[in-house]
DNA sequence: AATGGCACGACAGAAACTGTCGTCACTGAC
DNA sequence: GTCAGTGACGACAGTTTCTGTCGTGCCATT
């Protein structure tokens, strides 16, 4: 017989959802969802660097694969559109809606769990232009391609949590779309008419 | 005569980046730094929320600054042109170059320091897409031209702050042109060649 | 059966932050 | 001139987050 419970993490991070959800972020405490999930507080902190960490668990998983993607898109493609072509798959590591909905409204409820959303998307945001600089992309190019496919990304997020049955990739095709339109739609640049 | 000191929070600023870049942020307590700056550890609460915002005291300004430009340059223009234009004006509103450097400096050294800075753009961003939207300007549409503007702005104020001698709207200038020239080269949109 | 690794509990403590109350220079009304 | 605010601060206690350290018992390897 096994000496604790299974699977602490997971114990955890439910119940972490479960309270932040009941009683919103500042107002749970870390010895309340440690007591919740059936051990000390101590040991939260073996498994995550602070208070806010639980919350991202899935973030490495996300990367690696959009890495992994990024690496397999990019043979002759421009690098915007490897990364578009990569964020398409993304789909497949997402939490169930519902779960990323209500992990969306408690992140949306306090500043210092969007802090922390936002680093987890720079650091994405950072592995993927790394990603591109390694395939031989300029460093300055790879970083403003790897931005707007960030802002694609999230725009996509964004519709995919907010429509139930939207499928991610036709919503990034279709961000990346408008994106074009609006750096294209200038006095000074391009006037052909938007990519059909 | 007074019955304290003038300007607390100049004094708790410089001590604070003084301290910073001595021994490190983590390393520095807030005790240190009111201890340096001659108050107490509670006023240090009462100026700012949290010991990573000392570092922050600037962001209102230039966020004041920026929508305003974008308000005066919004008239006849493509959104992100209106925002192009406006951060040509930002300059006005940044720090001495080497002040901004030690800033950067700790920033870049410490996670912490860099979430901050990173929900500072962030509140940045989203009060110029609101501007926009306000303008009339479709909120996708917004969203989309300030994170390319965003973009373009990071870059160009790293390049800033590298160059000794350089000047803020030309970086921006050329940031901007980078930054269209990366959105069409691709297989599906407009492939004539770039902005003159 | 001995060995070491590993995950955890138990405990102590530093540092970040908050609540509350008292103090005293300054301000404006009278 | 005086006298009740007001505002900025000090003093102090308390909570919560996070870290350091050590001990314990299950487990796999040999």
């Amino acid at each position: 017989m096994a000496r604790w419970e299974a699977d602490p993490r997971g114990r955890l991070e439910r119940a972490a959802l479960e309270l932040f959800t009941e009683r919103g972020y500042d107002q749970t405490t870390v010895a309340q969802i440690t007591e919740r999930a059936g051990l000390t507080e101590r040991s939260f902190y073996r498994h995550y660097a602070d208070k806010r960490e639980v919350l991202f668990g899935g973030g490495e998983e996300l990367e690696k694969h959009l890495v992994a993607a990024v690496g397999d898109a990019g043979a002759g493609l421009a690098p915007l559109d490897a990364l578009i072509t990569a964020l398409q798959a993304a789909e497949a590591v997402f939490r169930p809606r519902d779960a990323a909905r209500k992990r969306r409204d408690a992140i949306a409820a306090n500043p210092a769990l969007y802090e922390r959303e936002l680093i987890k998307l720079a650091s994405l945001s950072a592995a993927l232009a790394d990603t591109l600089a390694r395939r031989g992309v300029d460093a300055r190019t790879a970083q403003l391609a790897t931005d707007m496919a960030m802002s694609v990304f999230r725009l996509a997020f964004e519709r995919w949590i907010a429509e139930d049955d939207a499928h991610f990739a036709a919503l990034v095709r279709e961000s990346a779309h408008e994106l074009r339109q609006v750096a294209n739609t200038t006095g000074s640049g391009p006037s052909s008419s938007p990519t059909r």
